[in-house]
DNA sequence: GCCAACGTTGGC
DNA sequence: GCCAACGTTGGC
């Protein structure tokens, strides 16, 4: 099982978004660092759902539940797709903010490299930050 | 709206 | 293959 933390822009494709629609595929993802992140996923990883620009923070857990296939808003035919169902919101938002705080996190691949949209987690960050959420 | 980080493009 | 120019992302 591994853990990840997908970005999207709330006003574009929310946390609620998803869960209005039940399962939905991560399309657009055009850089081939997250691309590779999103190959490597499997049924049944989970992933953190992160709203970039708007909120700026972790809002809610999502499922990988259909692996990497063609992403269909690509016409070349290069890039690949996942689809995800959302598991649970957090209960408290954990902001981005927070999380640069915390040195349980100084590692997250996230943090050191901002404009990734895809980026794995460990499990103990997983964690830590799911706990942050509760607290 | 600004700017830093970083990916891509194109000239050489 | 290098590197400058340019575009995009994302935080502030």
């Amino acid at each position: 099982m591994n853990y990840w933390l997908m970005k999207s822009e709330p006003d574009a494709f929310s946390y609620d978004d998803l869960v209005r629609k039940g399962k939905a595929e991560w399309d657009g993802v055009r850089n081939h660092a997250a691309q590779g992140h999103m190959r490597a996923m499997r049924r049944g990883d989970l992933s953190i759902f992160y709203h970039s620009n708007i909120g700026v923070e972790a809002v809610g857990i999502m499922e990988i539940v259909e692996e990497a296939a063609p992403d269909s808003t690509d016409d070349s035919g290069k890039w690949i797709a996942v689809h995800v169902a959302p598991r649970e919101r957090l209960a408290k938002p954990v902001t981005l903010k927070a999380m640069k705080a915390d040195s349980a996190l100084s590692n997250m691949v996230m943090l050191r490299q901002s404009r990734l949209s895809v980026a794995p987690l460990t499990k103990a960050e997983f964690d830590h930050i799911l706990a942050m959420s509760k607290a």
